[in-house]
DNA sequence: TAATTACCCATTGACAAGGTAGGAAATATA
DNA sequence: TATATTTCCTACCTTGTCAATGGGTAATTA
């Protein structure tokens, strides 16, 4: 399994809120309960989000969160970056990892490398638009 | 990370065997100080290669492995799906999961069906052979 | 008989996944 | 000012998997 929960939920909270979307500031409570999700559970996965201009968020009464974009410029892959890493297929091309020493001679590291690109490519290619309108 | 060292490793064995193969059986040893890897471990991995029709063993001196078939006849895929599972990237489409009740709601399940069709496709086009001649 | 080689099973240490618990700080409203 | 609401922050916990290692047994050849 490549995705885990904290990518997974990460997305349907930004659709959510995309959906959502009145102006307003909507409170993560109804996101959860919308999405059968545990609030402190996204609560752990949010600021992450907030602290690289995903969303902002505003404490207190009728606070809550808010895209600090356009669904048509937060991509799936910036999301997937943010909560679960650079998405590297195998250990030895996750970002600072120790150079592999058997590179020179190794026969499989083009193909991993080639994977690498296209799942970012992949994921580059939808926005939280595309999610919203099922367009993929 | 996708794939551990278990998919990693069987492609480095099977394609060690391919280019080592003058028609008879490549102890396992040899495998495992040429690539720099635990015998052990590579014990460990390699029983599903051999139950499912891609490796032969043979007990006793002279004994080792050998493919059962051509290079150009074993998928990188199919090994993937040996060692790792079906490599669904989320668990809501791994093999045997209960069926998501928010299916009809999802905003992103088609995304990730149409990556996990992607990585097959990707791993289906290569083949031991490929990865011997670095032609990817 | 001895060396070689595959085969089999149990165990281990480290780490991450997937949360839960308990509160503190900020803000709007009554 | 008091209260409810909401985000923000830190610590903790349980379970499972990864990546091996260890200790043997069975088969085969020289």
């Amino acid at each position: 399994m490549i995705v885990s929960t904290r990518g997974r939920y990460a997305l349907r909270i930004l659709v959510e809120l995309a959906e959502l979307d009145r102006g307003g500031y909507v409170p993560m409570k109804t996101i959860a309960e919308n999405q059968g999700l545990s609030l402190k559970y996204l609560e752990r996965i949010i600021p992450v989000l907030t602290q690289n201009g995903i969303l902002e968020g505003v404490q207190g009464k009728n606070g809550g969160y808010r895209l600090c974009r356009k669904p048509e410029e937060i991509t799936a892959d910036e999301v997937l970056r943010l909560t679960e890493g650079d998405l590297a297929p195998v250990t030895c091309l996750e970002c600072g990892a120790e150079p592999c020493q058997r590179l020179d001679n190794c026969r499989t590291v083009a193909m991993w490398a080639n994977f690498h690109k296209l799942i970012h490519d992949y994921f580059a290619g939808i926005t939280l638009a595309d999610l919203m309108k099922q367009d993929i």
